[in-house]
RNA sequence: UGCCCGAUGGUGUAACUGGCAACACGCUUGAUUUUGAUUCAAGAAAGUCCAGGUUCGAGCCCUGGUCGGGCAACCA
């Protein structure tokens, strides 16, 4: 390593931390709410706390942040546990908020002892009314003044089931004239009789994310607690807490979630795409969530890399998915296979060759490889190649197939478009072509040269294979910038499914995990659920494609 | 009318903590190429939100503005 990286905000605390002794190692931990799949954002999350605690030698907890026991579920336990792996880190401890409930309760207890909190009787809206605006001062509600004994005992019958949900709430007493509106006697408890997906039927009341996150990481004695921005408010009873508690001082840090064009990265409003069927699932190939990209090809290599290049800041950003595409490619190029699929076939004779007769030729499998190695790709008289490589009116620089021109068949020969045999609409359904038998590939001695290369299938050995194409799931870059309903910018073409496309028999092999390249069609990966015999390949992401923006200038 | 964050090429992140702005993506051009991919080379693109101030010197410090984001869930 000759240049060193600057260090990112975080990285300079933590370094001036340690070198300040004020810990000798760090602790961090990453705390999903188990109520939906993790997606991109907490990937760069992730890849922050996870990331932080390797470097500087530390370890990092897993703790689900599950104390809203309506909205969470195993199944999503599951997920975050799957994912967390599946990007490549190890957590230190699997741990749950609910594991602290005894002491949580044990903490209110305290407060109210200390005359810092107490039992409200006053509705939901009554609360909401009292508390004021950011501009406006709130008021303090009639149950302030009631006495420790009694705040201690309403808040026994509210644990041991008295009342029903939303009749009581423990708020802490702070400051109802406080500017920070989270100061201002924040419920701390509220009462839930519902069934929790670990403690079960065990309690009713339920802590709120200010009076269990912190102190989940005093607990668990975390040094630097990273979360994102809008939760720089919380900071301040995030504080109060540890001093009025008197428990280890975790310290919140804040940085700036990540944004990227096109992509909702909104817990709640995937759940709603999903619920609401306009995809197919969290793992829906097109969803940002870490399943689906999964499923989609990406690995886990080029999404670090992402989140490594994005860099860690305080302001708002808007990444380029580009960006996150250009990862992709730059570690699928490295590691995929070659192999020729045609997606929309063009029927090829070449007249010249034997009928009858087929040949296996060899091929790369990726010359990108340490070791290049090769496979066979079957040669016969009929072949199938692109629609769009052959035009019978070429426009200018292309240099595909078209009546009279050359083209190499990768790996295979020189051909010479003869003739374009039309049906009676005068659509062209087939090419008689010659080839040159010295164009053979490795052992050319034709000297001819052709500036244009296309991929092909034979005709018989060719096996049917259903490709999925996606697209950007919305049509407008900042989905934070759009009027009305973000559903409203859905990309009606977001998903192309081609039934039929004719794939070259070594992929007959492919299995679930492992990444093609389909020579100038893109990455490809093989669905997981794919049923019966035919294969499902889905696109991970397109070639960079010079031609089509020379088509597109026109 | 309040409080809290933030502001550097199109996008994102840097700038050895005060020494005349760098890297990546994207874009343009050229070379190589049996993938119009990859690779390689070159280039365009900000004078750092504005106005003052401190200083020999400011993207970094100070003051005042402007703009953007956030703050009133018994969500996290």
């Amino acid at each position: 390593m000759t240049e060193e990286k600057s260090l990112n905000f975080l990285e300079e605390i933590v370094e001036g931390d340690l070198k300040a002794g004020k810990h000798a190692s760090i602790v961090t931990r990453f705390p999903p709410e188990p109520n939906g799949y993790l997606h991109l954002g907490h990937a760069k999350s992730i890849c922050l706390n996870f990331g932080l605690a390797l470097k500087y030698g530390g370890y990092t907890n897993l703790r689900f942040d599950d104390t809203n026991p309506v909205t969470e579920e195993v199944e999503y336990v599951e997920s975050i546990k799957n994912d967390v792996q599946w990007l490549g880190f190890r957590w230190q401890n699997e741990l749950y908020a609910s594991d602290y409930f005894d002491q949580l309760f044990g903490f209110a207890v305290a407060l109210i002892k200390k005359g810092l909190a107490y039992v409200d009787d006053s509705s939901s809206e009554e609360i909401a009314e009292m508390k004021g605006t950011p501009t406006q001062v709130g008021r303090d509600s009639v149950y302030r003044s009631r006495s420790i004994e009694e705040n201690l005992r309403l808040f026994m019958q509210m644990k041991e089931g008295k009342y029903k949900d939303g009749e009581k709430v423990l708020r802490a007493k702070i400051d109802m004239g406080h500017v920070n509106m989270l100061m201002r006697d924040p419920i701390i408890y509220r009462i839930k009789h519902a069934h929790h997906h670990r403690t079960g039927d065990a309690w009713c009341i339920y802590p709120m994310y200010d009076f269990a996150h912190g102190q989940s990481d005093a607990i668990e004695k975390v040094t630097h607690s990273i979360c994102t921005l809008e939760f720089v408010p919380h900071r301040e009873l995030y504080n109060w807490l540890i001093e009025n508690l008197e428990i280890y001082p975790s310290r919140q840090y804040e940085f700036a979630r990540l944004n990227m064009t096109y992509t909702l990265m909104s817990k709640r409003k995937l759940l709603q795409l999903v619920n609401e069927k306009h995809v197919n699932g969290w793992d829906d190939p097109r969803m940002p969530t870490l399943s689906a990209v999964r499923r989609r090809g990406y690995t886990p290599e080029a999404i670090r890399d992402f989140c490594d290049k994005i860099g860690v800041a305080k302001r708002d950003n808007l990444i380029d998915i580009s960006l996150l595409e250009f990862c992709v490619r730059e570690h699928l190029n490295k590691i995929s296979n070659r192999r020729m699929v045609v997606f929309d076939p063009l029927k090829v004779t070449i007249v010249n060759y034997p009928e009858g007769k087929s040949e296996l030729l060899s091929s790369e499998n990726n010359t990108e490889a340490a070791e290049v190695t090769h496979r066979d790709v079957p040669f016969s008289r009929e072949l199938y190649i692109e629609r769009d490589d052959f035009m019978e009116v070429p426009p200018k620089k292309y240099f595909r197939l078209s009546p009279g021109q050359m083209v190499r068949l990768k790996s295979a020969f020189i051909i010479k478009c003869e003739e374009a045999v039309k049906d009676s609409h005068g659509n062209v359904v087939e090419l008689h072509c010659s080839y040159i038998p010295e164009s053979r590939s490795g052992s050319d001695t034709s000297g001819v040269q052709v500036k244009g290369v296309i991929h092909w299938v034979s005709k018989q050995h060719a096996i049917p294979v259903e490709v999925r194409l996606y697209d950007r799931l919305f049509k407008v870059e900042d989905l934070s910038a759009v009027e009305g309903d973000f559903r409203d910018y859905l990309n009606p073409d977001s998903l192309r499914v081609l039934p039929q496309a004719w794939a070259e028999p070594a992929l007959k092999k492919a299995s679930v995990g492992e990444h093609f390249q389909f020579l100038r069609m893109g990455y490809f990966c093989l669905d997981p659920d794919f049923n019966g015999d035919k294969l499902v390949f889905n696109r991970t992401v397109t070639l960079r494609d010079m031609w089509a923006k020379e088509v597109k200038k026109g």
